[in-house]
DNA sequence: AGCGCAATGTGATCCAGGTCACAGGATAAG
DNA sequence: CTTATCCTGTGACCTGGATCACATTGCGCT
């Protein structure tokens, strides 16, 4: 078992980019909060407090539809924040999106008042932010790629590779259920697609789990 | 025929909400440039080297596919920016998105090399792209909705409505294969749910134009 | 072992939309 | 006026995927 970790060592070991002021700076102002796997950290229509960076675990991000519907977009990894919670500032702003903890994952919480003084003191979180945004944005239009240009076939297909690069393993423990709650289609559908994806030697299915083959 | 707009017209009119210092600046650094309607202002996979605001007309940003296909996402209009100019800085990036003049339309220019010390010495400019962006964003995620949660028909709706919206009027100067083009389906299938909104009585339609009853 | 439930497999059917083929009607150009 | 071209309407047909109805199969629990 390792030893617990604190906001120190997550700024020495994750987020290395940021210039030591700021470091000194997180120190002051910024909490930690820890998640469990499967809690909900965010959901649609709740307001907007702290910006969220992730400092250990893992974290995915879902738009909800009107009738409870939700798709899958993309995951939050360690040394990410969370877009909308950085650009949430004055007016009170309400998430649109859902968010929710794959793995056990450690979050720091900084008081979205903050950001116009970070942004104007400490040149590392102005990149930061900017990069945190833009990798969110070119994110966002591969979902919008999928979803317009692509068959349900090719989603999948980019959905597997996704989990594996990821999670870094080619064992997704996903049920077929899981699956198509992601992409937002039923169950049979994956179950049929994931077979030819078998049939042309791309996975090898189990029970609870599939390999996949890069 | 009104009279020729300079960059301190537009700095006092369109961009009011910029400080007064960062309006001098803009004075020495920026330019103007001018687009037909028509032209293709930004295209998938250029480079970046400014950023770039719509002083005055109208453009829409496309998404581009594999073979060509494209998604039109969201206008610009006076006052706005287009999102990814504005975090493409250091590393040259090349657009992910295409960028087209509706109107005869005239954009203000930076050197991207300005960003970060604007970002430093100007809190208005930090508020413009924070608030630029956060816009952009939730745009974008309105596409995925319309596109993951919704059929043709609300999908024609939106687009119908947006337009009449954007462009502040009630007829739409579009064909139902310019129309088509920007949803990614083919003409018949606007044609016909065009019919049925007709016989809805939300739209009446003409040779190259529709009526929209909002 | 045997029960019960969750995960998976599979056929039948249905429907939105894509595709093809073609028929007007409107407009512009000669 | 005549022709060519662009826009729109419409029927016939096909396909991906959604939905329904079950049959299996594997695994945990007692």
């Amino acid at each position: 078992m390792e030893k617990r970790r604190d906001l120190d060592w997550y700024l020495a070991n994750v987020f290395t980019m940021f210039e030591p002021a700021l470091k000194e700076k997180l120190k002051k102002e910024a909490i930690l909060r820890s998640f469990q796997a499967g809690d909900v950290m965010m959901r649609t229509g709740q307001y907007i407090n702290f910006t969220t960076m992730i400092a250990e675990g893992r974290v995915k991000l879902y738009r909800q539809g009107a009738d409870g519907e939700e798709v899958f977009m993309y995951y939050l990894e360690p040394g990410n924040a969370c877009a909308m919670s950085m650009v949430c500032a004055a007016r009170q702003e309400t998430s649109q999106v859902m968010a929710k903890a794959v793995d056990e994952t450690v979050a720091v919480m900084l008081p979205i008042q903050l950001m116009a003084e970070l942004m104007r003191d400490y040149p590392s979180w102005y990149m930061f932010v900017i990069e945190n945004y833009r990798a969110r944005f070119e994110e966002l239009l591969l979902v919008v790629d999928n979803v317009v240009f692509k068959g349900m076939d090719e989603r999948l297909e980019f959905y597997l590779k996704n989990q594996s690069d990821k999670l870094g393993k080619q064992e997704l423990w996903l049920t077929h259920q899981e699956i198509a709650n992601d992409l937002n289609t039923a169950r049979e559908v994956i179950s049929r697609l994931l077979k030819k994806l078998e049939q042309s030697g791309k996975v090898k299915l189990h029970r609870n789990y599939i390999e996949w083959f890069n």
